[in-house]
RNA sequence: CGGGGAGUAGCGCAGCCUGGUAGCGCGCUUGGUUCGGGACCAAGAAGUCGGCGGUUCAAAUCCGCUCUCCCCGACCA
């Protein structure tokens, strides 16, 4: 490609709608330009790396045996209506009314469409295992779009859909899945963690994150520093250090004058105690009422855990009505003493003493609070969240706490869109049965991003070989002198016939500007040719990533690059 | 949705407090000189000052409403 010919418009300066570093150096090689909120164009630099990706997604994907399809974008209610996500999914689902008013949506996932494909073409077990994907458009109305293309509202998803007639099937289909991602965040030069993960919205048993490490992700991961333990910290496990309360030490309960200290923070610099010291009193509604929930000052309640262990669908923290219909006090001042509703208390809690609690009183706190004898507590579970320092469930050794970037997802869904949905097929018996699901999805965009993320230094991006948009930048210091621009000529139409992706930059440019754009937009190997060295008979290759020169005769050029992109490429 | 910030030329910004008819740097156009790390000189083009309404002889500037964007919190590929 000849730069001249090609549109690529390059910023010097960071555009202040740009906050994290890949979204900067994204619009600042001109790789995409926002048309509004969380809404972007791929101009033709961008584009060809999404082309990259997409292509070493379909290379993984069709060799671990799934048949690419593409599904509609708009999708009829009815379908989102007997899933029951209609209700259920919110103001992330656009919605609307076609001409003949008919309720509709824009695809924010596509199970709902591919289990009526299902429903309506398998019959038999002989039909599957089937795996169904897709690269296309997704949208998802998010409540606040961030950092670019990394958290759109309009983006691209690979989303991929297995069918089994067993658990036994379904498993082995998604670990194919599993070891398809591997594969392809591999090849794109990400370092990742695969880590254990809520299932959310889409549902199912369980389901792993591919998380890129990078210190902007939004994610953050809980992993064990000796083990292969690794999980979000919304579902992290942890193990319990088993501690007994010093029962014979009790204080005497003393109520204490508290003017408007609410939160954790503020009691507990205003009563110079800390954290671990008190005991945070929350009110949740529940399927069966309200509960209290008390959790260490430092701690957080997993409404995930509290959820199953009540057996409850309805989980919401009270109100500040609710609250003072129970408590007889303001938020901020809620205790365990006196309450007439069940007690549930983290595991953390069993061997506090003296602890500060709220008093059920406007401004007025507890010290010296104890169990059994001050108030009694229905039942002790594990209802919080991993807190830094806790250690492995599995090992028990230390763990790490890292930020990532979550690019791709597996679900294992087991039959919750068949069964809502009707998917069944005849097996060998002849007996009626649900298709067993698994769902995939891997965001295109998001996946670009972190790889910049994870590549780029102060002069700009450093596309890892797989993905770069061109291989090679073919540079002239100067176009207007003839024999560089002989060869140039020349070594691209050489370098083109060997199938090498190369831009050419044929600008009228002084040297300064092309050097600056080739380090911004991140091509891994640049040729440059000078007067110099030519007339010596000589080019220069530099590497991107490492600034690494080295001569070359002019007649070996063609064949060392190619050495070198098959080494960049294997590396 | 709650909290914070910003909308002035393609990009980055100043001007607003204290109203007087819009400016700087980069980029762009033309000509010339340069040419191995964002060159220089000269001449130019380009702005409904986000929108609507109000106050005023006069509004980018003061007042009201509104739209959009960005940042911090609850969702997700």
């Amino acid at each position: 490609m000849r730069y001249s010919q090609y549109f690529l418009p390059t910023l010097k300066e960071v555009p202040s709608e740009a906050e994290v570093p890949s979204h900067q150096l994204m619009l600042r090689a001109g790789m995409i330009r926002k048309l509004t909120s969380g809404i972007y164009n791929f101009l033709p630099f961008g584009f060809r790396v999404i082309q990259k990706v997409e292509t070493i997604i379909r290379e993984e994907m069709n060799q671990a045996g799934a048949l690419e399809v593409l599904l509609p974008f708009v999708q009829p209610a009815e379908l989102w209506q007997e899933s029951h996500r209609w209700e259920e999914y919110g103001k992330e689902l656009a919605r609307f009314k076609d001409r003949h008013n008919r309720d509709c949506c824009l695809g924010p996932t596509h199970e709902e469409v591919i289990t009526d494909i299902a429903r309506k073409e398998i019959r038999s077990y002989r039909q599957m295992p089937l795996n169904l994907y897709q690269i296309q458009t997704k949208f998802r109305d998010e409540i606040r779009p961030r950092f670019g293309v990394m958290r759109a509202r309009e983006f691209l998803m690979k989303d991929a859909y297995s069918f089994d007639i067993d658990e036994k099937g379904a498993d082995e289909s998604y670990q194919k899945m599993v070891d398809a991602y591997c594969r392809i965040f591999r090849r794109c030069g990400l370092t990742f963690k695969v880590v254990e993960a809520e299932s959310g919205l889409i549902g199912g048993s369980f389901s792993h994150e591919f998380m890129v490490l990078a210190e902007t992700g939004e994610e953050t991961i809980v992993s064990c520093t000796q083990c292969s333990y690794a999980a979000n910290v919304e579902r992290a496990e942890f193990k319990r250090q088993i501690k007994t309360a010093k029962r014979d030490s009790f204080k005497s309960i003393q109520k204490v004058f508290t003017p408007n200290q609410r939160t954790v923070e503020e009691v507990t610099q205003f009563l110079r105690v800390s954290p671990q010291d008190l005991v945070k009193t929350l009110i949740f509604e529940t399927d069966q009422g309200c509960v209290a929930v008390l959790v260490r000052g430092d701690h957080e309640i997993s409404e995930r855990k509290l959820k199953s262990a009540l057996k409850t669908h309805h989980l919401q923290l009270a109100g500040d009505e609710k609250v003072e219909e129970i408590t007889h006090a303001p938020k901020g001042f809620a205790g365990p003493l006196g309450l007439s509703i069940p007690i549930l208390a983290d595991l953390d809690i069993e061997p506090m003493v003296n602890f500060v609690t709220g008093a059920n009183e406007r401004d007025y706190h507890f010290l010296n609070v104890n169990m059994g004898r001050d108030f009694e507590v229905s039942q002790f579970m594990d209802l919080r969240k991993f807190f830094p320092g806790d250690l492995c469930p599995i090992c028990g050794r230390e763990t790490r706490v890292d930020k990532g970037i979550e690019v791709g997802h597996t679900f294992k869904l087991g039959t919750k869109y068949s069964q809502a949905m009707g998917a069944t097929f005849l097996d060998e018996q002849g007996r009626e049965r649900e298709i067993v699901m698994g769902c995939y999805g891997i965001g295109i965009g998001r996946t670009l991003a972190a790889a910049i993320e994870q590549y780029y230094d102060k002069d700009g991006i450093v596309f890892p070989m797989a993905i770069a948009p061109f291989q090679v930048i073919l540079l002239p210091v100067n176009i207007k002198i003839g024999l560089l621009r002989e060869t140039s000529e020349q070594l691209y139409h050489a370098l083109k016939d060997e199938k090498i992706e190369v831009l050419y930059d044929d600008r009228e440019e002084t040297p300064g500007v092309k050097f600056k754009d080739a380090d911004l937009i991140g091509i891994p190997l640049r040729i440059t040719l000078g007067e110099k060295n030519l007339k010596k008979g000589l080019v220069e290759i530099k590497k991107r990533r490492t600034g690494e020169i080295l001569l070359v005769k002019k007649e070996d050029v063609v064949e060392k690059i190619k050495e070198m992109i098959a080494q960049e490429m294997g590396g």
